[in-house]
DNA sequence: TTGTAAGCGTTATCAG
DNA sequence: CTGATAACGCTTACAA
């Protein structure tokens, strides 16, 4: 049997080992100066000895943060797993955060209402030191309980919807506009782009760039709305592939929309991409193994976590708020676009 | 501009407000008894008004827990983007943790030393209250750990593996059987399981498993040995595949394998399930939405976290340790699994 | 360079 | 039932 619960090692403890006071072992252990060599090296030895870590409740308790920042996943539970999004984000999160040990508290809110109760909860108990916003919607109330409460917080988003907060954008109108003329120098002439529901920022930009793209080159093109669920992704693409002229360029704002919209053209007898090619925002590893594989806008999430995290930083830090562009989303291009067909 | 940094409001603040002790505030949050009725409705009525939530570290110093478990992901960061397993498991045990107002703090560990690292340090500073063991493998450093330094905590995983801690498992040796059966009940009489390394503890467990439900039904069974990628998985599933008289049945340690397995016997020119019938671990989206879709051994994952998330608060509370069985995985039979092909 | 001591905001003890 | 008051373990002036 092991020894059930051992005698707590404090810094007093240390000090009384070291023979030195718990200042000079507080001001070591921190790497400040104000320590001789000699102290510094003996209290080193000594904590490490007695295996001493500084409580964290105690070292916050007396001034310093809580050494841990926020992130609350506003989704169903049940998307989640479906979305591999937010695991590579927290990964990049976390390589930002590990090296300077660093905490990532997570919750995840099935409400917005418990999203912004999480985030109140959090700073006012002095939890974390600051939050990551992501998922930023038009007015969103976190924008707005975050800086009525004054926590430190960067906004992975448009800056039009951060409100002045530190947020972290990538260029999806540039990208919208690449998959577009990628399907025109294909030839195809009638396009749909089947969008996420309005109230997300980035698909009010998606929406504009998707028109003006279009525009510029003078193509039919549609843009259907969708709930990003894989049941809306396949009835709107069923309904958009039986019109009698249906258009031969898809293109879908996430990556399960797009699967779900093969089979729907594989059950109306239509060949992708003979008779239709699709795009998939959110490239994973569902559009690389799908057959056909999937022509994808992605980018780096995990760099963007880590990115994301590092403005965190610097926002507790006290660095001024300011928008910051993470790379732009590159379109990768794989079986299920080729050539239009010819008309008939 | 909103106001840089409000006054904080300390439990002081609420007992000078609402005329009492600060010890009378405490109890009456804290909804224990020994306050009058009317001194607890004040109080509560003066820390809603004032929007006061106790300092956790301050509540933590004075003795209380830390209100936060862990959770170390031992894997590499870019893996866990391909596995839904995680994000469902974190899910699952939010459930249990929010209504109880409790935090997940998370780390990303890129290797095991690192991963025993995070936990004794949390552990030390008293950062969390307990940690949750996933991915256990014989003789885990982890579990030693937490032995040695009396941290409460569950494995999840075989008890075998558990040395004495609590532990959570599901019966994967009948699950196993399950897909066995299903196969030989089809008429396969020569299948191939490819298996995680055996380092894992379930490995053992679905390997002799597999052997012994094969012997029992008298048919040609064999083992491969993978490392869950999904070229280890195309790789052998090709080999495989490639000799004279090939096995009819494929049975996979995950999901990922299992589709690059249905590339591999599309590009040798076999069909399924005509030719070949393929099983999937792991059943996710990835298994629903490929074509054919993947008959998948799966479990609840979001049920296994939340019930992971209370046994661990169990042994928090004191309760002694002991083995749980949670869930057995079913059998979600689709289209990859067919009658066995006419012998030659 | 060192040591002393005053907070930090709760909880818990123990007299009233 | 109520109200002082002593921990809890650390950081940080401030003195020596």
């Amino acid at each position: 049997m092991t020894s059930t619960s051992r005698p707590r090692v404090t810094i007093a403890d240390v000090a009384r080992e070291a023979q030195t006071s718990t200042a000079s072992v507080s001001y070591a252990l921190n790497g400040r100066p104000g320590v001789s060599l000699d102290t510094r090296a003996r209290v080193l030895a000594v904590a490490a000895r007695l295996g001493w870590s500084p409580a964290s409740a105690a070292r916050s308790l007396a001034g310093a943060g809580s050494g841990t920042i926020g992130l609350v996943l506003a989704r169903d539970p049940r998307d989640l797993a479906v979305e591999p999004f937010y695991m590579q984000f927290i990964a990049g999160v976390e390589a930002t955060l590990a090296p300077r040990s660093m905490g990532l508290l997570l919750e995840v809110a099935p409400t917005a209402v418990a999203e912004v109760e999480a985030i109140r909860r959090w700073h006012m108990s002095r939890r974390v030191d600051g939050v990551l916003l992501t998922d930023v919607i038009a007015d969103d109330p976190r924008v707005e309980l975050v800086k009525e409460i004054g926590a430190p917080a960067v906004v992975v988003g448009d800056p039009s919807e951060a409100a002045g907060l530190t947020s972290l954008w990538t260029d999806d109108a540039a990208a919208t506009q690449q998959a577009v003329e990628h399907l025109v120098s294909l030839g195809h002439r009638r396009i749909t782009r089947f969008a996420a529901p309005g109230r997300y920022a980035y698909t009010v930009i998606r929406d504009a760039a998707f028109e003006s793209a279009s525009q510029a080159v003078g193509i039919e093109h549609d843009i259907v709305r969708t709930d990003l669920s894989l049941d809306s992704g396949a009835d709107a693409a069923r309904t958009v592939l039986s019109v009698s002229r249906p258009p031969s360029g898809l293109l879908f704002d996430n990556d399960v929309m797009a699967v779900a919209a093969l089979t729907a053209a594989h059950d109306l007898g239509l060949s992708v991409p003979g008779d239709v090619s699709i795009v998939a925002w959110d490239d994973s590893l569902l559009c690389q193994l799908v057959t056909p594989s999937l022509t994808a806008l992605g980018h780096d999430v995990l760099a963007l976590g880590a990115h994301a995290a590092r403005r965190l930083l610097d926002v507790i830090d006290g660095v001024e708020p300011a928008a910051f562009q993470d790379a732009t989303p590159t379109l990768r291009v794989r079986a299920s676009t080729g050539p239009a067909p010819v008309e008939t």
